[in-house]
DNA sequence: GGTCCTATATATAAGGC
DNA sequence: TGCCTTATATATAGGAC
């Protein structure tokens, strides 16, 4: 998992899986001697390979047969209830991973349309960008106002606690959107089809603010 | 092991051991089972603690019991010979550390020299230097040469091959020392107070080298 | 207690000896 | 084969909710 990373699979290279199995049994054995020194607790570890004739164990031969001991001792139920279901665990890491994606994507698109935003502050212009880009630029748009204001009530308060309501400038025209008080607004189709599961706040069809009204009117 | 290293000892908070416990026992299974299917062998990981009434296990069910029956069908003396002794695993850690320890102290030594040099080169002069910074001092300055003189030969073999001998400039009057096969040379104490243990290059008394002989006739 | 976040500490794949 | 180095991928401590 380091100069590249590796796939989750059988490694079919000999010589490769040997060292790897080398490798990876020493910081097993670390990982298992740290538990139980941290946190108190017994633990065992038994590795049956062809590499070695007798199977290499955590820890020594008195502490092992006391966890095993305890193990064989309780009825079949017991035993059975925490263990670990190997399908269950796969399937588990890879609704995590799903979720890792998702959030990549998003982060990836808020991105793009960041660089697109400065584009057309250098002067690009908006004439090439399509209806998606408009969109997303759109709600990007949105939330930097919102900081903006947001920042702006900060600095008020800094400034003039408590200021006599008269002397407050009035705030600026922008109202921003609500999306979270305003769930229809999201049941739209995204531009860059994904669909729902993506529950992007990118790729809305109607920004009903400031700027959109501004740009599409 | 992060935002702070963490000795390596029973946690005593509570709330703190019983998170570790959480987050390790998870990084655990999940290095079990991945050299399970990385290298194909039988491996099997049981853990009693006070935070679960069961024991929780690696593999499910019939794997973990295949595995035992394979480790309690063995006589005594063949489950032992592979097991690993905490102390013997301890003492090789600590071997481990001791020369990391060594290397590093050697690599400071290095660039506290290498700067002495550079202020040198910056004209703050030797007055002021003491005889075990002078040595070191020395031994770095042979190093470099040696460095210099070798890129040297490198070049000359690659501008002109093959050189007639007597168009070949004749070669600087250095003569490097070979410390390596001076073994007495290296017997004195060195300027660190760390005896021989340290095995460092640097804190000789004696340079028999151009340099050496220029500054300390 | 459980979850998410990030800065750090560790583990380790390749590649060279 | 086995060990060392180095660039990356992972694991995880501490802290915020």
């Amino acid at each position: 998992m380091t100069r590249k990373k590796v796939k989750l699979a059988f490694i079919t290279n000999d010589s490769a899986r040997k060292a790897t199995f080398r490798k990876r049994k020493k910081g097993l054995m670390k990982k298992v001697s740290e538990l139980s020194t941290l946190c108190g607790i017994d633990i065992c570890a038994i590795i049956y390979s062809s590499y070695e004739s007798q199977p290499e164990v955590w820890p020594d031969n008195r502490g092992i047969h006391c966890v095993l001991a305890q193990f064989k001792g309780m009825p079949e139920m017991e035993q059975s209830k925490k263990m670990v279901n190997q399908e269950s665990f796969i399937r588990q890491r890879i609704a995590k991973a799903s979720e890792q994606l998702k959030k990549q994507h998003k982060e990836n698109r808020e991105k793009e349309i960041t660089l697109v935003m400065y584009q057309c502050l250098m002067g690009e212009g908006l004439q090439n960008l399509m209806m998606p880009d408009l969109n997303d630029l759109g709600w990007l748009l949105d939330q930097k106002l919102k900081e903006i204001n947001k920042r702006i009530d900060e600095l008020k308060k800094t400034t003039a606690p408590p200021p006599p309501p008269q002397q407050v400038a009035p705030p600026p025209p922008h109202v921003p959107t609500d999306w979270t008080n305003n769930p229809s607004d999201h049941q739209q189709m995204n531009s860059f089809g994904h669909g729902d599961e993506m529950m992007l706040p990118f790729c809305e069809n109607n920004h009903n603010t400031m700027w959109s009204n501004a740009f599409f009117p």
